[in-house]
DNA sequence: TTTGGTAGTCATAATTTTCTGACTTATTGC
DNA sequence: GCAATAAGTCAGAAAATTATGACTACCAAA
């Protein structure tokens, strides 16, 4: 059964893990956008207003690390390169949308 | 029924006003004691390794502004502040907790 | 009305994050 | 090989966040 106890507990703490892996100005942002359908670099950039090359790459690559995006490239016309959910980003809607019903 | 609409839907998504409510160094931590025991100014400030007055007394306030915390005074031999979690802030718990079956 | 304890505030300084703009890599088609 | 397009990297500058230390507010008991 799962009790208080494990929210509780530092080292494990899921909370502060994904607080964490989500933690920064643009990743909360890009991780609604890609629930929507999956991200390629340049109209990400076009599309959050306000951001940058620099900023998108960082949060893309952080986003990988702890698998919550995966990273497609594909080999055509000119090179694409596509950011989509993991299993793991996909589990979390769930969760997120939970969030809906408090007040 | 609840849809992914709702988690894309920029000016409502709740999963980004929890990043939001919850961003900065030390509020996290805060939140995830104050789930095991009220908290008082000093003995957070004791416990929390490398925190100091301000960062508190900031994270603090803001938990209680977007009504995670509730502030409690206890007018006594010396003056007593207690911070309590708010229904609201009672009402993670148990979504916090589903992310233990994340990978 | 002074003292002692808790709970802060405030201005400034240090640190961390983020931004800007120039430069680099990779691939395809000519 | 050379140009064009997508996807970046990098160093230095700017901005935002966090830390420090001195100071203040409040209450109760003596």
């Amino acid at each position: 059964m799962t009790t208080k106890k494990e929210i509780v507990d530092k080292e494990t703490c899921p909370a502060q893990a994904l607080l964490k892996m989500l933690s920064g100005k643009w990743k909360p942002e890009i991780f609604r956008l890609a629930v929507k359908a999956p991200l390629r670099f340049s109209s990400l950039l076009r599309t959050i207003e306000g951001s940058n090359k620099q900023a998108l790459a960082v949060a893309l690559r952080e986003l990988e690390e702890v698998n919550l995006l995966k990273k497609i490239v594909i080999r055509q016309k000119p090179l694409h390169i596509e950011y989509n959910l993991t299993t793991k980003g996909e589990a979390l809607i769930p969760i997120f949308l939970q969030l809906e019903n408090l007040a």
